[in-house]
DNA sequence: AGCACGCCGACT
DNA sequence: GTCGGCGTGCTC
């Protein structure tokens, strides 16, 4: 009997491929279903060659081949292939993860309720309920400024891997040009990939897309959506959809990346900046990196879009590598509403309110119109208090405090590791009854504006108000309905949404992240602040920022009250490169974790040493810092420590990265330390 | 990563 | 005597 060799990608954490054999010959990119050890795994078939190269006696056959999707395809394979490589990951926890669950998990196949799997299921219950699409109400065009036509011209779709930088402050219409762009990449019958940082913007971009990607006879582009919010089974209808060619657009957060799409004619990515497109776990990828090397492999255009650009885009901007087009004017010609910095080393405050802010927020009601508060905080007060002897309210396993919330219970809750406990009555070191809740949270800024503007209707939004499913649009659409006089909240509000009567924005504890130890805590900042800013006066003139700070004359300040983010770039890209820091030197960080910090500390000592090593390649490029604590050093009882890796030559980093991530294995191994490796990391 | 095997402590 | 703790080793 024949025996065909496969080279499999399997989801585990061995480095390289796995040999079975079959009776028929199998393509590239089909799935199988094997046998590992005991477990019975799903993996793809990457290779198929002459002779195996594991001992063919050991070799087992594949126990079946899942061929109800065709096999992958070339270029999507490659970007797999790419993305391991880049990421020093097996390629088997790309190929695999990324796919629709039902795609990947063994029991879909092999269950008893699994008859024919997953596709076929999926087909079966699609004939008995074939719902057409339901019609949107068309959005009509609005007529394009001359910034964005100018814009339009100079994008080119059909002139291979280019790559624009739409750099357009809140409300000059950036959306309105991706749409345009689009429509003449759908025009030719190509598919669009479009790509948004959260969950929470795709409703009102699907609701955008609907209304205005028609084709010539006014039918409606067919539109699928693709993030990790939706049903397994939806997800699998709508990747179908995409791979089959019967969708022509997908919107979706970064997971959306590795959608195959036979016929890709365009990457947009929308708020380009944003950290959401890092993965944060298993294979940490940037999407928005990602999409640039697949428009570069597909020969097709990449717009990122932002109204604070990532340095990085910015500065290849500046470098000529990407196209920089700008709309410096808002659309609806209402201007920008003003920034104001209150100095609060000089004002006199009120529970944390300088004078300048309550009399703007009591001008605001008198008006009808709506004011947002934002602090990055939430929970009541930080940390409470001993006022007799000191003591603070430390989580018992990290090194952080455990945050005061109140509400229909009150408890105390450790932000780093989730963990609650009830509130302590008496201080548990010198039993002091009168324990005092420092600082301020979302939920103290509430009581107090409730209690100083009785008159007013008060919403507060964090992840805690919003965390049943579902709650965050409710409170939203009370917000749209002018149901509210005050709006309270984190980096949640800030976000997307459009609030037409919003004119005063009030932002306090700005300070705290200006002095974070990241290097990136100011660019966050000033992206933070700007985006909070843009939800003022969108519809009317005569909107205002207030920002309360203790350093007015700082940078990130000066710049934001000119409004003015090309200033702040340069400012922030001069510094960088007299430091050596991103994007002028490549970075790679090693995160270690044990139970005791030496261990982690050790391992970490321990690798640096080997990277000394003459023979690794690249090493001469490569710069290894000392291994240092994390910040919050301890969460959740297990303790961690960093080493940074560093090179202005991102071939040699790599090369050296190769070599010695092997020896990394091992040595994690003897001082039983887990590891993660991580390219271009976002926060260090 | 899973999962099995194996060798020591506190329970019926 | 057994249930179960997690160290160790293996997976084509």
């Amino acid at each position: 009997m024949a025996k065909y060799w496969l080279r499999v990608a399997l989801d585990v954490p061995l480095a390289g491929l796995f040999d079975y054999y079959h009776e028929e010959p199998v393509a590239i990119g089909t799935r199988v279903l094997v046998s590992f050890g005991v477990r019975q795994l799903i993996g793809m078939v990457i290779q198929t060659p002459e002779q195996p190269e594991y001992n063919a006696e050991q070799v087992k056959a594949i126990r079946m081949v899942l061929d109800d999707v065709s096999p992958m395809p070339r270029d999507w394979l490659a970007l797999a292939q790419f993305a391991a490589q880049y990421y020093h990951r097996p390629l088997g926890e790309v190929v695999i993860p990324v796919l629709p669950s039902p795609l990947r998990r063994p029991a879909a196949y092999t269950g008893k309720l699994s008859k024919g799997g997953p596709v076929a299921r999926l087909r079966a219950r699609q004939k008995k309920s074939s719902t057409p699409p339901k019609r949107a109400k068309a959005i009509a065009a609005p007529e394009l400024t001359a910034e964005q036509a100018a814009a339009l011209e100079q994008i080119h779709i059909d002139q291979g891997a280019r790559r624009y930088l739409l750099f357009g402050v809140t409300g000059s219409g950036k959306t309105e040009t991706y749409m345009r762009v689009a429509l003449q990449v759908l025009a030719q019958g190509k598919q669009v990939l479009f790509m948004v940082p959260e969950i929470n913007l795709t409703p009102q971009f699907e609701h955008m897309l609907r209304g205005r990607l028609v084709d010539e006879h006014n039918q409606p582009y067919r539109i699928a959506v693709m993030h990790s919010g939706l049903a397994a089974g939806k997800r699998l209808e709508n990747w179908l959809q995409v791979y089959e060619g019967d969708a022509n657009v997908l919107l979706g957060t970064r997971l959306a990346l590795f959608t195959p799409m036979p016929n890709l004619g365009l990457i947009i990515v929308d708020e380009e900046h944003d950290h959401s497109y890092k993965q944060q776990e298993g294979l940490r990828y940037s999407a928005r990196d990602l999409a640039l090397w697949r428009g570069q492999q597909q020969q097709i255009p990449v717009v990122l879009g932002s109204a604070t650009p990532s340095l990085e885009s910015w500065h290849h901007a500046q470098q000529g590598h990407y196209q920089l087009l700008t709309l410096s004017q808002r659309a609806k010609s209402v201007p920008l509403p003003a920034i104001e910095l209150v100095d609060t080393r000089r004002a006199q405050l009120e529970q944390g309110y300088s004078p300048q802010l309550i009399t703007a927020l009591e001008k605001t009601l008198e008006a009808g119109q709506q004011a947002l508060i934002f602090l990055n905080r939430r929970g009541y007060a930080p940390v409470l208090h001993c006022g007799s002897c000191g003591w603070l309210s430390q989580c018992p396993h990290c090194s952080a405090y455990a945050v005061l919330h109140k509400g229909y219970k009150h408890y105390m809750q450790c932000h780093h590791c989730g963990g609650q406990s009830p509130v302590a009555k008496h201080c548990p070191d010198c039993g002091y009854v009168d324990l005092t809740p420092l600082g301020k949270g979302t939920q103290r800024v509430e009581e107090y504006l409730a209690q100083r503007f009785p008159q007013a209707r008060v919403l507060r939004i964090d992840a805690d108000s919003t965390r049943r499913k579902g709650s965050a649009e409710a409170l939203f659409a009370q917000v749209h309905a002018g149901e509210v006089d005050i709006l309270v909240g984190t980096q949640m509000v800030s976000k997307g949404h459009d609030f037409s009567r919003l004119a005063l924005v009030g932002v306090l504890n700005a300070d705290t992240m200006l002095f974070a130890q990241d290097f990136r805590a100011p660019e966050r900042l000033f992206s933070q602040l700007m985006q909070v800013a843009g939800r003022a006066g969108r519809h009317q003139t005569g909107a205002r920022v207030l920002v309360q700070t203790d350093y007015p004359e700082h940078v990130v300040y000066q710049a934001l009250v000119q409004q003015d983010y090309p200033l702040f770039a340069e400012h922030q890209l001069q510094q960088r490169q007299q430091v050596g820091l991103p994007p002028f030197v490549y970075l790679a960080l090693i995160t270690a974790e044990s139970k005791q910090l030496d261990q982690a500390m050790a391992f970490l000592r321990h690798a640096k040493q080997w990277a000394q090593h003459p023979e690794l390649p690249g090493m001469e490029h490569v710069f290894v810092y000392d291994a240092v604590p994390l910040r919050i050093m301890r969460v959740a009882n297990i303790e961690r420590a960093q080493l940074l890796i560093e090179s202005p030559n991102r071939l040699a980093l790599h090369a050296f990265i190769r070599a010695w991530a092997p020896q990394l294995d091992e040595l994690a191994k003897y001082y039983r330390c887990k590891f993660v490796l991580e390219i271009d990391p976002q926060d260090i």
